[in-house]
DNA sequence: AAATAAGTTTAGGCAAATCTAAATTATGAA
DNA sequence: TTCATAATTTAGATTTGCCTAAACTTATTT
């Protein structure tokens, strides 16, 4: 697997994300999330075209290649070994790992992130709860359903956030709402969608439809 | 403090190594080290003098400024944070962590920078026992001596080498000789300045003066 | 089906960091 | 002191990644 620059390495990890959601990615849709004009996303989806990472054709979106996929699989690789390892080890809040590892996950030498991930202990899930690829760029499916889906009061504990504006992160912490946080849903109101969730040694309180899905949660664990 | 590209923290951090050795660091000489060639470097000094880092005459060599040296300083902190978390937490060999850290000396982040110092213990010496500035870019020194120059029959411990080679890390290897091993001087040759060292636990070899200038030990430890 | 709006690409430029080749300055030997 | 050589700088290109403005394509509306 060849080398990229770093700016090649932000555009394939983008579209990796963003072709989960939409079957093709646009140039103005990748253009709003990297911050960047729309004719650079033209001229780096001619580069990534030759180099065999995107299948594109001009008007028509793009979408990466199988190869591009590897290689994305590889950037979020290391992006949520080092998100473990500040929270895990360096004692970071889970709301500042991220932009860290922004940074970290551009050092793409293998041995230090195989390496990395035995020091960790393998784990394979980051402290958002998103899966982190193994070697061969494997990921394990957890079946994580957003809390606006949960039947009532049953259990389950918090384990991915959809969403990691600040807006949205001091709505959390305001909350007391984190991942590993276990949670019930006590009520559903027709009106506005919104939910009465109740958190341990805590009353029960409401937050709207549109937090509830964007925190998800897994039984169990 | 401003932040800087990785090509202007690698000729910073080059300046200060070479300017402990000579008065002033020349156009050649910092092209050789940087594998470049003097144009670029003469470019690249007209930007640091711009940026108030070196002192530069046209023609008549160059130094870091006060502020020029404190960069380097923490640039060379992060590298040789990262060098002692490689080896002591990572386990890799002694002589593959200094490429590794020339990566992620890069990452510049403050308190990534701090909490992993802080992780490690505070260490004030990396797996080559060079010296890890502080936090305010203070260093301790060690009086090391070259092996060349160490009296007879006194014991110390390797603690720097001075040549990264690949031949020299070889060289090394071949003979078990590694930062933290114990050795002692047994005699001197005159013809050619060659020595008879001898490790714990193995019988006295020679080595040749060439080597023995370029490990140092210190006492004690 | 044509007109318009929205989305995308092209053309031409800029800044950073590098290069080669030519010009300039410094140095030290005769 | 002058001159040849070595060291350095300048001038002009190149590449990467980005930009603006203009041109073009696609989609939508009437």
């Amino acid at each position: 697997m060849l080398n990229f620059s770093i700016s090649e390495e932000n555009y394939i990890k983008t579209i990796f994300h963003l072709q989960q959601e939409e079957k093709n990615v646009t140039t103005n849709g990748l253009a709003a999330v990297l911050q960047t004009k729309p004719a650079s996303i033209t001229d780096m989806m001619k580069k990534l075209k030759q180099k065999k990472l995107v299948h594109y054709q001009p008007y028509r979106g793009f979408r990466l290649t199988n190869e591009g996929k590897k290689i994305a699989l590889s950037i979020i690789r290391r992006h949520r070994l080092w998100e473990y390892f500040l929270s895990e080890k360096l004692k970071f809040s889970w709301d500042e790992v991220h932009a860290v590892a922004e940074d970290l996950e551009h050092v793409s030498n293998k041995k230090l992130v195989d390496k990395l991930d035995e020091f960790l202990g393998f784990p394979r899930f980051d402290p958002h709860g998103d899966p982190i690829p193994d070697s061969q760029g494997r990921i394990l499916k957890n079946q994580q359903i957003p809390l606006s889906e949960m039947p009532l009061n049953k259990s389950a504990v918090v384990c991915n956030v959809s969403d990691q504006s600040s807006s949205m992160l001091e709505l959390m912490d305001h909350n007391n709402i984190a991942i590993g946080t276990r949670v019930e849903v006590k009520k559903k109101f027709d009106f506005d969608h919104s939910l009465e969730i109740k958190l341990r040694q805590q009353n029960p309180f409401i937050i709207s439809d549109m937090l509830a899905k964007k925190i998800f949660v897994k039984y169990g664990a």
